[in-house]
DNA sequence: TCTTATAATAATAATGATTATCAATATCAG
DNA sequence: CTGATATTGATAATCATTATTATTATAAGA
């Protein structure tokens, strides 16, 4: 059950009560939440915890691969559980946020890369839409 | 020539001294200069710019579509002159920013968002890459 | 289980990028 | 040339994030 509990510790991760509660938190979010988001959920289920605390351990997991960033070109950062890759399109109408997967998008990048004289090591793409009324 | 400069008045922008001073720089630059950058620039050419007219500006000039701003995860947005789109493989070795484009990665990616419902408005892609040693 | 070296925490100050404020100045339509 | 108004330089304020520091919690060993 506890699947991020036992990547922290695989990862040499002390684990700590506010460590454990922010970990509830990203994997009960369905979403893309930002630091401040983070920690509203986190205060909701302990009052105690700090947003320095907050700040630090999606750091710690950021650099363990246990959670990706997602930079939507505001000023703040927004976090998801890492899991098969995939990528994103903005409803710059409403601000949704919607995941999508396409293998071909990526052997392609993959292969731009390649001609160019460089191994790919990581890659970000953002499409940004508008809702086709029908 | 100063074609930066009538896409300015095209748009209503009133050309003052700094404005041209800033425009002159943006023209002159063949890279991706990050804010700090460009008012160094600005600051060779005339002595009184200040930051945050330089600031104000870009702004300006990104609204207007002159210019478009690239972000390559640091915490600073960098800028180029608007032009045929193209996408950026950074080398993360050097920091090195590459141009390129791709009409086929570029169809692809209206194709995905036209799948899921959605006009494709905007879309960012950076592909970050190790150089492969031969 | 108790001890203890050490890592993590809460609170908050500091930083870096960007935006807002405001009095002084420059621009451009008439 | 004049005046209404936009722009400027200087700097304070803001926002997200990082650093500091005294205090507390953790986990490894006795």
């Amino acid at each position: 059950m506890a699947e991020l509990y036992d990547k922290c510790i695989k990862n040499g991760l002390r684990m700590t009560l506010p460590r454990k509660v922010i970990l509830e938190v990203i994997e009960d979010s369905e979403d893309h939440p930002d630091v401040d988001e983070l920690y509203r959920r986190a205060v909701s289920k302990d009052r105690s915890i700090s947003i320095a605390t907050v700040y630090r351990t999606i750091k710690l997991l950021e650099e363990s691969g246990i959670i990706e960033r997602l930079d939507i070109g505001d000023g703040r950062a927004r976090y998801e559980e890492a899991g098969e890759h995939h990528e994103h399109l903005i409803d710059i109408e409403s601000g949704e946020i919607i995941e999508f997967q396409n293998e071909e998008l990526e052997e392609m990048k993959r292969q731009v890369a390649l001609k160019m004289g460089y191994e790919l090591v990581d890659h970000r793409l953002e499409l940004f839409g508008k809702k086709i009324k029908n």
